[in-house]
DNA sequence: TCAATATCGATAAGTTATTATCGAATCCTT
DNA sequence: AAGGATTCGATAATAACTTATCGATATTGA
């Protein structure tokens, strides 16, 4: 409705936006050329009038009694998202999950991509895995000025996590990705995104303990 | 207050346990006996007022001038999250990702310990992981009855998590941590907890170009 | 002993997000 | 061509969560 992101986004509507892509992407390779909100909601388990109080912050209109032009929907979603630009990242820390995330092909449709690597392990630097090189750390200020990266992704043990995230914010790196479960100190002009799996665990724990008591009421 | 976990307790507040109980234990560890909803606020970086909501749900009370005790309040925040004794888990998957999970040392603390890890590799299976032995999928159904598993982590491709879910459900999982980027169709019965890093990044992706775009408002 | 202070716990206010409802627009069927 | 059906988009109502405020309480230090 609006022309462009003039109003800001709520994060709940943000969090979605990556399943609303998802679908939609996969629709227009099955060739369709209209989804609606009804369908989309189904598909992702949610109700239709949020997906389309959601859709109405992407920009684009709907079509009474045919829902929103695929061909138009998909890029909006992904303009919202700061997708429509892949993003250049850093990983530091190869370990095993970082070696994971390195290998993991789903990111291209996330809007970014890992263009190096980063460990202070000799074993591992020198090396390349999934077409990243990796650089032991010292390299990294140098490198994430010369190839403009603004993005950072933490995936070194906890108790260097901190460290780490200085050398990032010295360099330059403007966000961080951060899979270290601890909470970072950084300038309040970078952003900080935790992934913590301890929060998703923590949710499932509980509830799965809240279902079986509400089966067994004792 | 209350006796017991008779109220539900909010799912914001439950995903803010498991950084309480870490820095509780943290505490702990270091000898203090007891700790104010200031100071772990301070350290996580939230207004003590949240904290000391939240904390109320634990069903511990605090002492004026003093706060919690930490004797009392770690062991309460452990039972409402159901973490206090540690449910075993299956892992589907020995990939990249399953094999970053395997190795994790984190789960521990989180109430959870992954007994076997199933695959339908050939090369993977009748090996073991991190303690973990590695079973062809076929022995998932007879080892979740033998060993009592209620819960199971996916981490195979998207395109085989749903038949994956089926055959966890079939064996009498209760609860599933679905890391692959699909929405899963079980009954109603059983919860499932999809960790879908996408939403992390769309929320980094949002406000990382937000950011950019207050500091140059043209 | 008594005042100052830090904290809890409760209540209230404010904000944000979800859900419900309904008219208008368009397409499809007959 | 007309009526029925489906969907959008807006508004309103509800619910959930966060934040502010304040009295009560216990400790500390004068
Ligand atoms: N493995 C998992 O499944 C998992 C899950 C959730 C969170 N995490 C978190 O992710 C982080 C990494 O976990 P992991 O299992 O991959 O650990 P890991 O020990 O396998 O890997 C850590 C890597 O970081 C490198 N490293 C250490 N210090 C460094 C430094 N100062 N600079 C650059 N590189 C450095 C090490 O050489 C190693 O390669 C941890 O904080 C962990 O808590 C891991
Ligand atoms: N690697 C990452 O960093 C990452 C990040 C986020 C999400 N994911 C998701 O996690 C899942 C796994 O990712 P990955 O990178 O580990 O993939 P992967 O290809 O490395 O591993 C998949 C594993 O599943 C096994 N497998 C396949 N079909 C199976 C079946 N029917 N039964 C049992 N095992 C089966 C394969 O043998 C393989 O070992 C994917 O859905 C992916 O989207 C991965």
């Amino acid at each position: 409705m609006n022309n462009d992101a003039m109003q800001p986004i709520p994060l709940p509507t943000i969090r979605r936006f990556p399943e609303y892509l998802r679908f939609v992407e996969d629709k227009r390779l099955a060739g369709e050329e209209w989804i609606s909100t009804t369908e989309i909601g189904a598909a992702i388990g949610r109700k239709s009038v949020v997906v389309r109080k959601d859709l109405s912050y992407s920009g684009v209109a709907g079509h009474p009694r045919r829902g929103f032009r695929l061909e138009e929907l998909a890029p909006a979603l992904r303009r919202s998202l700061g997708w429509d630009n892949a993003t250049d990242a850093f990983l530091v820390g190869v370990g095993s999950l970082g070696q994971a995330l390195l290998g993991y092909g789903g990111f291209a449709n996330y809007g970014m991509r890992i263009v190096a690597a980063f460990d202070c392990n000799d074993d591992i630097t020198g090396g390349s895995m999934a077409q990243s090189q990796i650089f032991p750390i010292q390299k990294l200020p140098q490198l994430a000025k010369r190839m403009n990266v603004k993005l950072g992704i933490i995936a070194v043990p906890q108790d260097v996590a901190q460290s780490v995230a200085n050398i990032l914010v010295d360099a330059g790196i403007r966000g961080i990705w951060n899979f270290a479960p601890v909470q970072l100190d950084v300038p309040s002009n970078v952003v900080v995104r935790r992934e913590d799996l301890s929060h998703g665990l923590a949710v499932l724990s509980y509830q799965l303990r809240e279902e079986c008591e509400t089966i067994r009421p004792e």
